[in-house]
DNA sequence: CTAGAATCGGAGTCGTGACTCCGATTCCCT
DNA sequence: AGGGAATCGGAGTCACGACTCCGATTCTAG
C-alpha cells in the first residue's frame, strides 16, 4: 500500500541499470552470484541494489518477471500470422531457445520457497493468454493434438528448455529435441 | 595414488549411512542443505561426513553417481525384454518419473563448475551403454525414429525430466507430457 | 584381553555474502 | 541560484555454512 510517488529520474535510471546488470550477471555467473558483482555491473554501490531490491529474491523476482513479460509481448505479436500451426511451431521453438536463463532462475527462486504459481499468476498471465490464444488456433487448425492444454504445454516448453540445454552446443542436436518435441505435440 | 586399504568395519558402514542420509536430504531440502543437516539425519558427526567426502561438492558427486548406477542396473534389466519398442517405452517412462532429484543434484554440480561429462564418462557409462542397447533393439524393430543417437535421448530424458517436475501433482498431466515424448521419438 | 591404530564427534575457525546505516552527493522545485 | 528532500556509495555488521583439529572412543590384530 505504499503511495507510489513516481521515482526521481536518476533513479529510475539506476532502477533499469541494475535489472539490466542482473540480467546478464544471472544468465553467465549464475544465479549464486553476488550481489557486490551485480553492482559493479551496474555501475553502482550494493546500497542502490538494494534500495530498489530490498531482497536479492527481489531482484531474481524482478529478473524473471520481465523475462516473463518479453516472451509473452513476442507470443502475442505472433498471434495475427497466416498459418496457426506454424506460428505455435516457430514460437515454440523460439521460446525454447530463448530460456535457458529462465530456467535457473526459476528454480533459484523455487529454491528459496517462493511460490512460482503466485508468481507466474502476476504477470505471468500475459504469457498464459497469449499462448492460450496460439494453441487454440492451432489446434483449430488441426495442426496440434487436441489433449493438449495451455499448462501442459507450458510443462513441455519448460522441459524442452533443460533438453536443449543438455543437448549442448551441438546445434545439430539442439534442433532434434526440438523437433521430437514438435512431432509429439503435433496431431495425428 | 593412495593405497585404498579396505575401511574399517564402523568406517563403511557410517559411510553408507551418510551416503542414504545425503541422498534423502538432498531430495526433500534441496542441494542447498547444510552438511550439518546431513550429519544429523545419518545419526553422525560432521567429521565424519568430511571425513568420507572431503568437500560437498564430493557427497553430491557420490550421490549422482549412486542414482546413476541403479538406473543403469535398471535399464541393464530390461534389455532382454521380448518387445523392444515396448521395453523402450516402458524404462523412459520409469526413468523420467524417478529422476526429479538428479536433476537438481546435476544442476548443483554444474553450478559448482564439475565437468558432467567427466563424471558421467566415469561410472555414467554403463547407463549410456545400457540406453544405447535399448535404443538399438527398439530401432531396429522400427519402433523408434532412426535419428536418434544416445546422447540425443539422454538430453530428452533430461528435458523430460523437468517437463514432469513443471507438470506438478496432476498424474493425467504427466502423464500426458511422457507420451508427448514418446510420440515425438517414435517412427513415423 | 590389550595396545595401538583407525575413527568419531562436535566445538571452533574462517570466508563469504546478504543486508544496514549514515555522511556525501544529486536532483528538482521555486 | 538555493535549499531541502531524495538518492547514492560502500564500509561495516551479522548470520550461516563449509571445513579443521584434536581429545575421546571404538575397533582389531596378536
Amino acid at each position: 500500500m505504499t503511495a507510489d510517488r513516481p521515482l526521481r529520474a536518476d533513479a529510475r535510471r539506476n532502477r533499469a541499470k541494475v535489472l539490466e546488470a542482473a540480467e546478464t550477471v544471472f544468465a553467465t555467473r549464475g544465479t549464486g552470484a553476488s550481489t557486490e558483482e551485480i553492482a559493479q555491473a551496474a555501475g553502482v554501490g550494493i546500497g542502490t541494489v538494494f534500495r530498489h531490491f530490498p531482497t536479492k529474491e527481489a531482484l531474481l523476482e524482478a529478473v524473471f518477471l520481465s523475462r516473463l513479460d518479453r516472451l509473452a509481448a513476442q507470443l502475442r505479436a505472433a498471434a495475427d500470422q497466416p498459418d496457426p500451426g506454424r506460428a505455435f511451431r516457430e514460437q515454440i521453438a523460439l521460446a525454447v531457445d530463448a530460456s535457458p536463463a529462465k530456467n535457473a532462475i526459476a528454480d533459484a527462486l523455487a529454491a528459496a520457497g517462493v511460490e512460482l504459481d503466485a508468481v507466474k499468476a502476476g504477470v505471468g498471465t500475459g504469457v498464459r493468454d497469449a499462448l492460450d490464444l496460439l494453441l487454440r488456433r492451432a489446434q483449430s487448425a488441426g495442426a496440434v493434438r487436441a489433449d493438449l492444454d495451455v499448462p501442459t504445454v507450458m510443462a513441455l516448453l519448460i522441459g524442452a528448455s533443460y533438453g536443449v540445454e543438455a543437448a549442448g552446443d551441438d546445434r545439430g542436436r539442439r534442433a532434434l529435441v526440438i523437433n521430437v518435441l514438435l512431432d509429439g505435440m503435433s496431431a495425428g
